[in-house]
DNA sequence: CATTATAGCGAACGATCGGTCGCATGTCAA
DNA sequence: TTGACATGCGACCGATCGTTCGCTATAATG
C-alpha cells in the first residue's frame, strides 16, 4: 500500500534523524531498514529534503492540536495536588511516548540548522510551556490555591525544572525513573512553596500585584 | 607557525561544528575558511574525527578547571542582592562569549551522537549547575539570608529557568537582552520567594528541613 | 482480455566526501 | 652550504552520497 509505505518510511526517517541528524543520515540505510530498496523511495518522495519537509509539517500541524488551540488546553486543577497529578500524567506520557521523544531529539539537533525546526524548538521547550501554564496560574490564583503574583513568572519557575529533566530523560534513559520521582519531588515542593491552601496565608510581596 | 595553525583549525572547527554538526562538516570548507589547502589540515590531525576529540578534550579540561576544581566555586554570596548580581554576571558572561556560546551548541546538538558530547551536555545543563548552587543555597541558609529547604531542590528550582533562558539566547540570538531581562526578573521573583532576610519570617513547612 | 498506472528493484550516474601522494618552500642546525 | 625537518600545496584516490534510469510485477480500469 503507498500511504503505508509512505508513513513507514516518515517513522524510520523520524528515528534515523532524531539519532544521527538531517546529514548524518542516508537514503540507502534508511530504506534498507524498512526492506526497501534504495530507489524505492523517490516512489514517495522528491527528495531527501522532501522528506525533512514533511516530518516537520507534521510536527507543525501536531503542535497546533496540542498546544495551539483552546480546547486543547488542560482545564484548572482544583487542588494543589491536582496540578501534581495533571503534571505527573503529563509527563509520564511526554518521557515514554517513543515518537514524541524521538519529536524532541530532532528538534534539539537541529534547531541550529533549520529556521522551522528552531522555531518549533523555541515553543517545544520554553515559550509553548509556559504560555500553556500560564493561563493555569491564573486561574489557581483566582481559586485561591496559589498566592497571587505574576502567573507567567510562576509558569516559567514551574515548567523549566520540569523541562529540563525531561531533556535529562531524552539524554540519558536509563534515568527516566530517577527523573520521574525528582519531577514528582519538585511539583510538590512548588506547591508547597506557592500553594495558598489550608490557611497559609498569603505571601506578602512588596511588589503585589 | 604550527601551534598557531593547529588553534586556528580548532577554532574554525569549533565553530562550523556547532553550526551544521559533524556530519554536515567537510574539511574543504573549513580549511578554506583559513584560507589553508585541503591536506595541510592533515599535518596537523590525522583525521576529520581527531578535531572531534580535540575540541571535546579542550572542552573537557575547561569544564573541569571551571567547575570541577573547589577553589573556581563562586562565594556564597553575602545578601540577596548579592545572589543577583553574581547570577547576571555569570549570565551575561556565557551569553556573550562567543566560544562559549559555540560549545554549548555544538554539545547540544551532538549529545545524542557522541558519548562524551552527552556527558558533557549533562554536567553543562544541568546535574553541573544544580551541584555549583547547592552548597551556595546551603551556605545562604546557613547564614540565614534564604529560608531552611533542601538545597538542591532550590538549586534546581534556581538554575533551570535560567538555563532555558541562555539555551533560548543561542537559539534566538535576537532576544538575549530580553531573555537577560527575564532572567533579572526571575532571579528578583525567587529571592523573593524563598529569601528570609529583613524579618520575612521562615517558611513553615508541614515535611521541615 | 488488453491497457494503464502504481510500486518495487538493481545498476549506474555525477558530485562530493575524507584522506593520501608527491612535490615545493622555508627554517635551522651542523 | 647542505641536509633534515616542518609546513604548505594541488592532484588524485576509493568510498559514499543523493539521485536517475530502465526494467519488472502487480493491481486497477476499460
Amino acid at each position: 500500500m503507498a500511504k503505508d509505505t509512505k508513513a513507514r518510511i516518515l517513522g524510520a526517517a523520524l528515528e534515523m534523524f532524531s539519532q544521527r541528524g538531517y546529514a548524518g543520515t542516508n537514503i540507502r540505510e534508511l530504506t534498507a531498514s524498512l526492506g526497501l530498496g534504495k530507489s524505492s523511495m523517490y516512489r514517495h518522495f522528491e527528495s531527501k529534503e522532501e522528506i525533512w519537509d514533511a516530518l516537520l509539517d507534521e510536527m507543525i500541524a501536531y503542535y497546533a492540536t496540542r498546544f495551539g488551540s483552546a480546547e486543547h488546553l488542560p482545564p484548572v486543577p482544583d487542588s494543589l495536588e491536582g496540578l501534581v497529578g495533571m503534571t505527573l500524567r503529563m509527563v509520564d506520557f511526554t518521557v515514554h511516548d517513543a515518537r514524541i521523544i524521538m519529536t524532541r531529539k530532532l528538534l534539539t539537533i537541529e534547531q541550529f540548522r533549520d529556521e522551522r525546526a528552531r522555531s518549533l524548538a523555541t515553543k517545544h521547550f520554553l515559550t509553548g510551556l509556559t504560555d500553556m501554564f500560564t493561563p493555569i496560574f491564573a486561574g489557581m490564583m483566582e481559586k485561591g490555591l496559589i498566592r497571587r503574583d505574576d502567573p507567567a513568572m510562576l509558569a516559567l519557575a514551574y515548567t523549566a525544572p520540569i523541562s529540563a529533566l525531561i531533556h535529562l530523560c531524552d539524554r540519558e534513559p536509563e534515568k527516566t525513573d530517577d527523573a520521574l520521582r525528582q519531577i514528582e519531588a519538585f511539583s510538590r515542593h512548588f506547591v508547597r512553596v506557592y500553594g495558598a491552601e489550608r490557611g497559609i496565608r498569603q505571601y506578602t510581596s512588596t511588589t503585589s500585584l
